[in-house]
DNA sequence: TGCCATT
């Protein structure tokens, strides 16, 4: 049986040196106490439990006590965070009985609050028991003084609610989104088609999102993208790749875009995004394999973009495409590499790090831009002769002011980023003379309104790390002069 | 975060 592995898991106590994998399968499910106790099984039926509202401060044997009581404790596991172990809050209980499982929800779920914590424990079946991610539902842009009640009310008339939760932080305020899950995928999918976007709450930016919460695929691979964002801005090594860890994060939220709706491994830009994300979790150095080195400029293999200029690093974006390569060459699939360091996260969020960025999700248009890369993708063999110009300037129309670009880009990884939409004619980013630093605009000309338009579409609000991109067409040189 | 082809 698939267990979760990170972390201690003090599952056979019981059974002494006994092996501490669950050798459950193709043995009666009808154990007899004396089996139970001394090599652990369970029922064939048995409901993984989520428990959360833990006090960090409780491990596996201080937990032990609280659940024995309802039965024989099969496996229980804290979760611990991935990379620095620390204690997550939550735990997943299976007992050897189902019925146990069941007595223990009854007793405890909500029932009563462990000490130094503000809301009451939490006893439920996991999400994994229940596949319940497609019926379950992100509602964001809440007004965050709006509760469970509230957001019942808001739901109950598509159909009927399992379970409702407000994500709130460790002050308890709420943080204006919340999961609702139905009973069945219909109802989840009636509520998205009458209430998303259908209102504002007060207080809110945005108008009401609602949509599927994220799989798991889709949380690890924005939560990759977080830590991408963190290191662009906090790893000293950024200044020596230059733009390419900052791109790469352009690439892991083209990843995420192009993975959602695919079923199975990620697609091969997620399996391509999550191999940079691991080369900059390792800090191994120059990216690998399936990169060809180049010699020069920032040109990615493929394309033919002979007047990239100014590259300010010297190792810079060498050998970094900026795009997959046109097949999978060699590219093991998602699953593979998750088994290399990157585990898919826990079956369920406990605390949601992330609802922002849900919301977020919900109110922008994804859909344009990895179309377009998919074009240039495809055109590799031929690339498409793109060749800058002199002119800085285009008809109108066609430039774009670019506000929100990270530190790192120069006029080089400005246009690699719009050219997926068309002839890029000049690209130019700003740099204060003092310092010689971006200030973090800039502009790109297309030689035609459709691209520009095109990239303001798919561009416009695209995150990079932890900002925005505002992609606007250019203001008139004679706005606000009426002369 | 902070706003349009720079000195």
């Amino acid at each position: 049986m698939a267990t979760l592995t990170n972390g201690q898991v003090d599952a056979v106590v019981h059974g002494g040196a006994a092996s501490t994998n669950g050798l459950v399968n193709g043995i009666s499910h009808t154990h007899s106490p004396a089996s139970c106790a001394t090599i652990p099984m369970k029922d064939h039926d048995a409901i993984k439990l989520f428990i959360g509202q833990i006090p960090r401060n409780l491990d596996e044997k201080d937990l032990r006590p609280l659940f024995e009581e309802f039965g024989k404790i099969y496996e229980l596991t804290v979760l611990k965070d991935r990379f620095t172990g620390m204690h997550k809050g939550c735990a997943f209980l299976t007992y050897c009985a189902r019925e146990s499982a069941l007595k223990a929800q009854t007793a405890l779920h909500e029932q009563k609050t462990l000490p130094g914590m503000n809301r009451p424990i939490q006893v439920k079946p996991a999400d994994s028991e229940s596949r319940g991610e497609d019926r379950k539902l992100f509602v964001g842009m809440l007004n965050k003084q709006q509760c469970e009640d509230d957001v019942r009310r808001l739901f109950e008339s598509f159909g009927s609610i399992e379970e409702c939760t407000i994500l709130r932080g460790p002050d308890g305020n709420s943080k204006g989104c919340a999961f609702v899950k139905y009973s069945t995928h219909a109802e989840a999918q009636a509520a998205i088609s009458t209430l998303h976007g259908s209102q504002t709450m007060p207080g809110a930016s945005s108008s009401l999102v609602v949509k599927f919460a994220d799989t798991d695929k889709e949380r690890t691979i924005r939560r990759m993208q977080q830590m991408a964002g963190q290191m662009g801005i906090f790893n000293p090594m950024a200044l020596q790749f230059g733009a390419y860890g900052a791109y790469a994060q352009v690439q892991q939220q083209a990843a995420l875009m192009a993975s959602v709706g695919q079923g199975g491994y990620l697609s091969p830009m997620a399996a391509f995004a999550a191999a940079q994300m691991q080369h900059m979790a390792t800090i191994n150095g120059l990216p690998g394999a399936p990169m060809t080195p180049t010699s020069g400029g920032s040109t990615p293999p493929g394309i033919t973009a002979p007047t990239v200029t100014s590259i300010p690093s010297p190792i810079s974006v060498n050998g970094f495409t900026g795009l997959p390569p046109p097949q999978a060459n060699g590219q093991p699939p998602a699953e593979a590499m998750f088994t290399n360091g990157i585990h898919p996260y826990p079956a369920q969020s406990p605390t949601a790090a992330d609802p922002l960025q849900q919301a977020y999700a919900g109110v922008q248009q994804y859909a344009a831009f990895p179309a377009a890369y998919g074009q240039i993708s495809q055109a590799f063999p031929q690339p498409p002769p793109i060749i800058p110009q002199q002119q800085r300037e285009g008809p109108e129309g066609c430039n774009l002011f670019i506000y929100h670009l990270p530190q790192e880009f120069g006029d080089g990884e400005l246009m690699q980023m719009f050219l997926p939409f068309g002839n890029v004619i000049s690209s130019k980013v700003f740099v204060d003379r003092a310092t010689n630093q971006s200030k973090c605009f800039g502009f790109v000309s297309f030689d035609n309104p459709g691209s520009a338009q095109a990239a303001i579409q798919s561009m416009n609000g695209f995150q990079i790390g932890m900002k925005r991109l505002k992609v606007q067409l250019k203001r008139p040189k004679d706005a606000n002069r009426p002369y």
